[in-house]
DNA sequence: CACCAGGCCGTGC
DNA sequence: GCACGGCATGGT
């Protein structure tokens, strides 16, 4: 459980809950419910989802190797991952994100997913996909209290193709295309590069890593993050939360 | 009452 | 290009 806390509850996801005796999505057309990494192996979902195949423990030693900064970041969080989220949900979530925390981003996101979704176990809906949530309204939004998000999941909608495109472009031309979408700048677009398509050049800069960038690393290039820039960006990312920084 | 939350938009300079 | 206020909502 607790080595997936930060994980699944810590702001890169929103799908998660907690169940109390473990971790509940609806996702892929089914309800998951796990308590461990251990237990992902012998699912082929979840094998991808939880990035097995990728060398967290060789990552994390040569992230621990470039500062002492981050070497705290790493002690403090050695079970951290980045999940391979589906980008639409990505770019939806991230949307609910801006200007928002992570407990009132989950009950929008779980609010969209039982107004629009459809319900793959008693109780549990998945999240709506572009097709069914275009059947949503800026007053039905409005009515989930979505806020002034509302014209920005409309033009999400409208342009959800774009996703398509995204895998062939390069970083800054692939920012750029998400950042055309209305209510998406450069840290939600890094958001849906990072979390939806696995992009190990995004960088999103938040509150959190603002501050903690400002503090430990004024006059530093992201060059020094390098080559694990974007998994550098999430451990630097819980350990400010973990640290409150003011 | 204030200020904040994984920000962005429109305006003015 | 940069600074600034406004923006929905709910929590502290």
């Amino acid at each position: 459980m607790e080595e997936l806390r930060e994980i699944l509850t810590g702001g890169q996801s929103f799908s998660w809950i907690d169940e109390g005796d473990c971790f509940s999505a609806t996702l892929n057309e089914k309800v998951y419910r796990v308590r461990s990494i251990d237990d992902f192996r012998a699912d082929a979902f979840l094998y991808g989802y939880f990035d097995l195949d990728f060398d967290y423990d060789g990552a994390r030693a040569a992230i621990a190797a470039k500062d002492d900064v981050l070497r705290r970041a790493v002690d403090a969080f050695p079970t951290l991952r980045i999940l391979r989220q589906d980008p639409w949900i990505a770019l939806i979530s991230f949307i609910l994100s801006q200007n928002n925390n992570i407990k009132r981003i989950t009950g929008l996101y779980h609010a969209l997913s039982k107004a629009y979704g459809h319900e793959v176990e008693k109780g549990y809906w998945s999240f709506p996909t572009p097709r069914e949530l275009s059947r949503t309204s800026i007053a039905e939004l409005r009515e989930l209290r979505v806020g002034f998000r509302d014209s920005y999941i409309m033009d999400a909608i409208d342009k959800a193709d774009i996703l398509a495109e995204i895998p062939a472009l390069d970083y800054h031309d692939a920012e750029a295309r998400l950042m055309g979408i209305r209510g998406i700048g450069k840290k939600v677009a890094n958001c849906v590069l990072l979390f939806g398509f696995h992009r190990m050049d995004a960088f999103p800069i938040d509150v959190w890593i603002r501050k903690i960038l400002d503090r430990y690393y004024p006059g530093v290039g992201l060059e020094h993050f390098d080559p694990y820039r974007a998994l550098c960006q999430q451990y630097l990312f819980s350990y400010a939360r973990y640290l409150d920084l003011d």
